[in-house]
RNA sequence: GGCUCCAUGGUCAAGCGGUUAAGACAUCGCCCUUUCACGGCGGUAACACGGGUUCGAUUCCCGUUGGAGUCACCA
């Protein structure tokens, strides 16, 4: 049978890692065995939906290269894929009869107050409640009744109080719960509208969903659903609970705030493809010793036993890593494309752009990198004196103005101010002198850049600045050496 | 707190009864260098603890500890 898999989000912000990764790999579990990968929108919570946010998920999962079969712009014959247009279907409703029909469950007409008296305890700040059935036990004519007079109401899933529930897990394996454990769950609120628990397993039966593929903080509520499918006769789904993605303190990431959210890391700086390679590495590792890969590559090596179970610190230092060697595989128009706009924003003295992105490709993990890297060339900063110093070099001030200024006169007549006719010249003087090149080089680049480090050397970076900048740096640097 | 899951270096992670316990990021050192950076080479660093099972446990079982998730008319 042909694997189908789904992402089904809700529309309530931006995708953060985890949700992108849970995409991800629904999507290469299907593509790994030519199967169908669909996006359903999970739309049920009227309160907290976002305006903009299915956009923003279309453009994510296309950015990442993440390209759904089917979905609410690609009919595939399994719709509508909006759970609100579901909804008028009235498919919720009628399933959630059949289930009323069969005793697995019931009309609920418990009221906010009586709900609040069932409070059992509080716990870290969260009230825990489990309903007592009440309404389980209503007479048949009082529910007509209430039923009648349009008095709101839920419909409750029935579960039994006595025996256990299990349910397989294709990384996790078999897990067991005690029913007395299930508290009964709105399938149907009040509005209406299914919860998220209900709609989804009835989407993924009659979407003829094979693998459900989600994160693991659904562990402890599938049981519930597995229980749904027994009461409805349904042959439950292979399930793939994912590790979860957690921040650097080991907890769960937030839907908001941070700073893991795709659009905010391409925000960052981060390529698309580095992204998608990076977190198809959280929580998964292919069978040869390979970091870098394509997404065809993925989905050819993506066999999903190799997901681990244990939760995943997303760092976001080894994906500047990665995204590095993204960049430095880049080829030359395609980073300068994209190099391009920080460059010209750090540089409006009509540098030569293409030289100087050139020198910074393999030097920066992410673009922003470009704008700390390349300053020195619009405008000498403010820097120490103690710089000219350094131990392996044997330089230090003294030397430093020396060298400086023995070869001022030498520059001022310099002609040639092109990166190989300065080495030639530099590389001169180092001669006559009996020192070693970084004996002149360093106090020269020093002066030059005012900087500790820079994406090169001494006479690349005079030749980006031209003669006469070149020897205005040269000059303040014996001026700061002397005082 | 109940329930569930997890447990190899700081982080990701290989390992699936016998290994000098891979590799990557980070970190440190050395080399290269227009002596910074880039690059190359190398080092430090891990099987949470206690019981079993076994000739032999990182690996299997139990417990302890630790961490996480979940316990909504949210998904």
């Amino acid at each position: 049978m042909k694997i189908r898999t789904r992402y089904a989000p809700s529309p309530t912000g931006k995708m953060h890692v985890g949700n992108l990764r849970s995409a991800l790999y629904e999507f290469l579990i299907a593509k790994h065995e030519g199967g169908d990968f669909m996006l359903r929108i999970e739309d049920t919570d009227q309160e907290r939906f976002v305006e903009g946010a299915t956009e923003i998920i279309y453009r994510t999962l296309e950015k990442a290269g993440i390209t759904h079969d089917e979905g609410p712009d690609k009919d595939g014959g399994y719709g509508p894929y909006v759970q609100s247009e579901r909804i008028k279907t009235g498919i919720y409703m009628k399933y959630a009869k059949e289930l009323i029909e069969k005793g697995e469950a019931y009309y609920c007409f418990c009221d906010k107050e009586r709900l609040a008296s069932l409070k059992a305890e509080v716990v870290e700040g969260k009230e825990i409640t489990i309903y007592d059935k009440h309404c389980l036990s209503l007479p048949k004519e009082e529910i007509e009744a209430n039923l009648a007079a349009g008095k709101s109401f839920v419909i409750r899933q029935n579960n039994p109080s006595e025996g256990t529930t299990t349910f397989h897990d294709e990384l996790y394996g078999d897990i067991t719960v005690e029913n007395a454990e299930m508290d009964d769950m709105i399938l149907i609120k009040s509005d209406g509208y299914p919860t998220y628990n209900f709609a989804n397993v009835v989407d993924d039966h009659t979407m003829d969903i094979t693998h459900v593929v989600r994160g693991n903080e659904y562990l402890s509520s599938s049981p519930k659903y597995t229980r749904l499918y027994e009461a409805f006769g349904w042959e439950p789904p292979k399930y793939v609970h994912l590790p979860l993605v957690t921040d650097e303190n080991h907890k769960k990431l937030a839907k908001r705030g941070g700073s893991s959210s795709f659009e905010d890391l391409i925000e960052q700086g981060f390529l698309p493809e580095a992204i998608v390679n990076f977190i198809a590495l959280l929580g998964w590792s292919p069978e040869e010793n390979q970091e870098i890969f394509t997404l065809d590559e993925l989905i050819r090596q993506f066999d999903y036993h190799r997901i681990s179970k244990s939760p995943t610190v997303f760092d976001i230092v080894k994906l500047r890593w990665m995204n590095g060697e993204y960049i430095k595989a880049m080829d030359f128009d395609a980073f300068y494309e994209m190099a391009e706009p920080y460059l010209k924003k750090a540089l409006t003295r009509g540098q030569d752009l293409k030289k100087i992105a050139a020198m910074v490709k393999t030097r920066i993990e992410v673009f922003p990198d470009i704008a700390e890297m390349v300053d020195f060339f619009e405008e000498l900063p403010e820097y120490d004196v103690s710089m000219y110093t350094h131990k392996k070099m044997k330089t230090n001030t003294q030397s430093s103005l020396e060298v400086l200024t023995e070869l001022l006169p030498r520059l001022e007549a310099q002609e040639d101010y092109g990166n190989d006719g300065l080495y030639q010249m530099l590389s001169k003087y180092v001669e006559e002198k009996g020192v070693k090149n970084g004996y002149v080089m360093w106090p020269i680049r020093t002066a030059v850049s005012g900087k500790q480090t820079t994406p090169a050397g001494a006479t690349e970076i005079m030749e980006v600045l031209g003669k006469e900048e070149s020897l205005r740096r040269i000059r303040k640097g014996i001026e700061k050496l002397q005082s």
